[in-house]
DNA sequence: CTCTGAAATGGTTACGTATTCATTTTCTTA
DNA sequence: TAAGAAAATGAATACGTAACCATTTCAGAG
């Protein structure tokens, strides 16, 4: 491999000078700045990032935890993530964490000295929060949050269970029940808060109402639906603690031949881009703002970077996006 | 930050010794390995992956360079190469290419020192072709090859683009057109030879078919889709040259009122994930076999790495699968 | 011309690890 | 118990760059 000594030697020049004309060539001679090129050129040669980063500490890596892209909310952030570090100049080490592989990828993740960390894969009580914030680099939780409330972009999770909830009561629907995910995880935790404070609201109780907490793979979302058969009283409404488990609900109805959404009412949370797809037009509950919460997430951790902030804590506010998988009763 | 000479210092050992421990531990006596373990324990020591990359010249770092996920041809392959990476201990570095910013994901790429680059981004004649060889690591293209017809894994481009055509003409359909992207671009040259083979074959002249080459953005594909609109006989079939385009024409199509298949029978090409949803459930081509094409593809880059392949050509045979936005004319 | 300060360049070192080679310690066996 | 082999450890070095400090070169003022 040609290193900048080489090309030092064959320009006639000292490695130091070479390394100037990339870094800060207003400190050299025009001639030289020509005649370093020139070596540059002719033996091809290409900086070593990894010796650089040794040297300055800084890696210009960022890593990225997100879910598996089977989700498309993580296709949304990971798209969003990763197009604006690049922007920025930096590169990013992806990782899709699921139940199996997250000791491994912490293992990994630990040992790469990145220069910042944004993840989704953390659970409201999790040592590796702690480990993470002895890095002693910046880094943002994004979607869910740690017990200790810190470093998190969030949506408003409780408001968004609460206006789901709300739509499909204020629909008419009152054999209703809502599907989500281990509670271990803040964000679904605080959508079925928000799912039983809407009840109550209406006088429902909310003990009444069928529940479930399955893992968000296909196998456990069809375990649940096919439950849901099975109940007594047939709901008329599923409320979908996020737009993936949703889809997978619509994808299952139809399977069976049911009508969505006259046969079952289905809304998610997330407003992802997949859900305003005509042949999915899923109700739902995301974003006031434009922006993904990915964008909102990297560009509060490049903010961390830059000493801009220091500890973020956001919860962006929510609406619903009302389509064709909801209708009156 | 702790090093392994401050391990070593604290253990009482050399750092070759602490080193040893953590590579080779079965050089060192037990009695050893407890101290220096002991002492990497209290002081939180982490091995720097920088250094260790910059002596052994290896980065454990695989570079991809995938299409943009709004392809949902783009979330399996990106899904598959990254845990199979994952999984073999390596990290990635991952891209999202598009029209703008492939000069500065080269740039990024060239002097990532990674130990393999797989990528979706290469042009049919490309130089980055040439750049890339002469890096001298292992690299493999998915999806597209360089007119150097090396390092490549794809499926029959032709004989897809000759399948989808054949259903369509098979079902009775004799008003059709085609939308596909710019032939820079080896797949979509490909697939829509495969298209004239079939018509050429069914005794039909293509230059009478309307064909559109498209960017495959959604605006472009818009656009694409009202000049389909204004043609002086309306096809009634549309031949996408893959399933991503398909499924946005799917969108326009329902945006627009239209009823897939009544109105327009609709074929794509890659058999995606999202094409298995019942709410899309669209007639496509794909993979004979059960792994993604992205799978086949970093399974045969480490074939390259551990030295068991020299120099990779495959092509994948392919076959129908008949969905729901395709029937008798 | 000479002096002075600025511009340009070079020598040396540090970054944190693995590796190579040399040395010391321990074990085995006669 | 001594000798020789094997096991265990350590010292020195390389990896390729940027940064620091020292030195040389140059330009302009007096």
């Amino acid at each position: 491999m040609v290193s900048s000594k080489d090309v030092a030697k064959y320009a006639g020049v000292s490695q130091t000078t070479v390394s100037r004309v990339l870094n800060t060539p207003e400190l050299v001679k025009p001639k030289t700045i020509e005649k370093v090129m020139k070596a540059i050129e002719e033996l091809n040669y290409i900086p070593n990032d990894i010796a650089r980063s040794l040297v300055q500490k800084k890696t210009g890596i960022i890593t990225l935890i997100s879910g598996p892209l089977h989700n498309p909310f993580f296709v949304d952030t990971t798209t969003a993530i990763v197009n604006y570090v690049n922007a920025r100049g930096y590169k990013v080490n992806v990782y899709f964490g699921t139940e199996d592989n997250l000791d491994s990828i912490y293992n990994s993740v630990l040992e790469t000295k990145a220069d910042a960390i944004i993840l989704s894969s953390m659970l409201y009580k999790d040592d590796i929060f702690f480990k993470i914030e002895k890095l002693g680099i910046p880094f943002i939780m994004y979607n869910r949050k740690h017990q200790e409330n810190r470093h998190f972009v969030e949506i408003d999770n409780v408001e968004a269970g609460y206006i789901a909830t709300n739509h499909i009561l204020s629909l008419g629907h009152r054999d209703i029940c809502w599907i989500g995910g281990p509670h271990e995880i803040s964000t679904f935790y605080e959508r079925y808060k928000g799912f039983k404070n809407a009840l109550k609201d209406n006088g429902i109780d909310a003990k009444t109402m069928p529940v479930f907490f399955t893992n968000t793979n296909k196998d456990d979302i069809k375990r649940a639906f096919e439950e849901i058969l099975e109940l007594p009283k047939k709901p008329t409404a599923i409320c979908a603690a996020t737009d993936a488990i949703a889809i997978e609900i619509l994808n299952l109805c139809l399977e069976r031949g049911f009508h969505v959404p006259k046969d079952f009412n289905v809304i998610g949370i997330d407003n992802v881009e997949l859900s305003k797809h005509h042949s999915i037009a899923l109700t739902t509950v995301g974003l006031e703002s434009e922006k993904s919460l990915g964008f909102i997430a990297i560009e509060k951790l490049f903010e961390v970077m830059e000493k801009k902030s220091a500890c973020i804590q956001q919860t962006e506010s929510v609406k619903l996006f009302p389509r064709n998988t909801t209708c009156k009763k």
